[in-house]
DNA sequence: CCCCCTTCGTGAACGCGTGCACAAGCGGGC
DNA sequence: GCCCGCTTGTGCACGCGTTCACGAAGGGGG
């Protein structure tokens, strides 16, 4: 095949007159404005200016205006961000303002964990279903929700209309679920177990391995005692996400 | 435009003799590598190799082979990997050889999933004290560990040489935990509350948000439907991370 | 009515992470 | 003993994400 792709060109311009496609890493952030936000305007802000923002939520200033600017002009010029029109656009744009039905695969520390989670309802995930493989654990109420056997995975998904699935499974299980999600037609996949899964194109996934998080400091420390300042000017940023001390913690 | 900085000699080199210095992704990935390992080794295999551990890891095979490059020359060269032997090396680089001890801040759903959690203890991650100010859940026991009152916190620190802490509590506490934390000597903390926590120089901390990732596939769900591939040529590789289906599932 | 201060939005540079292609080198077969 | 195939390790280029710095524009005071 072709050594090296030719680089389509145009393929650097995503689309003249098309909708911004805005990056994970943003939308993230996006995310973590709207929480914020949400608290601000509880606490009685009408606008707030980047710089702000920046400092509630933790990152640079510039970082938030260029995730603001993908959802089109948003500020005004003289005075910053109007809270409730920018809360309601970055719900629009993130889907924040319909609810989206879940279903949670494994009903274990973890999926039990979740589906009494408030964090999740409170954003408009509604956790429709939690099904176990464990036929002892069947029937056992988790956060006013029954726990449903494994057969019943596609029927409920295509009831109650599921399009996220949680995969909240030991990593031996892992992938076979996720196949009957997909086929059973979920488009959206979060990770718990810790193993890969593949999907077909069109399918999101996102992972989340808390022992990889750990083993992440585990690493910084071995790093930062066996070269106890040994060479480095300083400790690499490895730490310290560049927040200002900020003296009010984010209105608590 | 070869501004470029002209690549002083021997900038690329980091230290001669001094320890490379692996970047965080990389570091997630090798956690990856050790826990297919492992599983590699109990299913027989002697050697693999960098094509066959990207397989099973879910990654590119160039990424694999860079990635274990930090570890120094590593693999024999017309054979593989020896698995035994890349265990090891990424157990000492990673700290996985040894305990850590880990205090668990919030005994709610998700504190107590993490107490119970056995893929931390597998990984040398022992709870070595779970605490929580609401007076009410003092006491109870989770996975075989007593709920301490929160004041408890620093001598249970010092006592049992806790160095790495994990923030489950309410956004409003997180930044006051994570100031305890720090000044009873932890260096590094994994936060699961959806707030930012600031901490000084030296201390790593890295953030898991359950409700973020949801988010992020949501807005995926959100693209999707309301411009149905009327546009794009391909989804975008909004999924599918290069996957490919292996016939052999890892194990499975 | 004019000027200055504040604040957004964005173009450009920098650094990092990722993927490709190739040279170097070891092991097995004949 | 020699050759061939397989696999590692790495230089290189591309694209993304982050940050800086500046132009544009609106509000308030004199």
């Amino acid at each position: 095949m072709a050594r090296r792709a030719p680089r389509p060109a145009g393929a650097t311009l995503p689309a003249p007159g098309g909708p911004r496609r805005i990056p994970d890493a943003a939308v993230a952030r996006l995310g973590t404005y709207h929480r914020v936000l949400t608290d601000a305007l509880a606490a009685g802000s009408c606008t707030v200016s980047s710089e702000q923002l920046a400092g509630l939520a933790g990152v640079n200033a510039s970082q938030v205006r260029k995730d603001l600017s993908y959802l089109g002009p948003t500020g005004t010029l003289g005075v910053g961000y109007d809270v409730e029109h920018l809360l309601g656009r970055i719900g629009v744009e993130l889907g924040l303002t319909r609810h989206w039905p879940v279903v949670i695969v494994g009903a274990g520390n973890l999926g039990r964990a979740l589906a009494n989670y408030r964090g999740l309802a409170a954003r408009g995930f509604v956790v429709a279903g939690l099904v176990d493989a464990d036929p002892t654990k069947v029937g056992r109420t988790v956060g006013g929700l029954a726990v449903e056997p494994l057969e019943a995975l596609e029927g409920l998904i295509a009831e109650r209309r599921v399009r996220i699935g949680v995969i909240a499974t030991p990593a031996s299980a892992a992938q076979e679920v996720a196949d009957r999600l997909v086929a059973a037609g979920v488009r959206a996949i979060l990770n718990f177990a810790p193993a890969p899964v593949g999907v077909p194109p069109g399918v999101s996934v996102r992972k989340v391995d808390l022992a990889l998080e750990l083993q992440v400091l585990s690493y910084h420390q071995v790093r930062a005692t066996t070269r106890t300042r040994g060479d480095g000017t300083h400790p690499r940023r490895a730490a310290a996400p560049a927040l200002r001390p900020d003296p009010r913690g984010a209105g608590r």
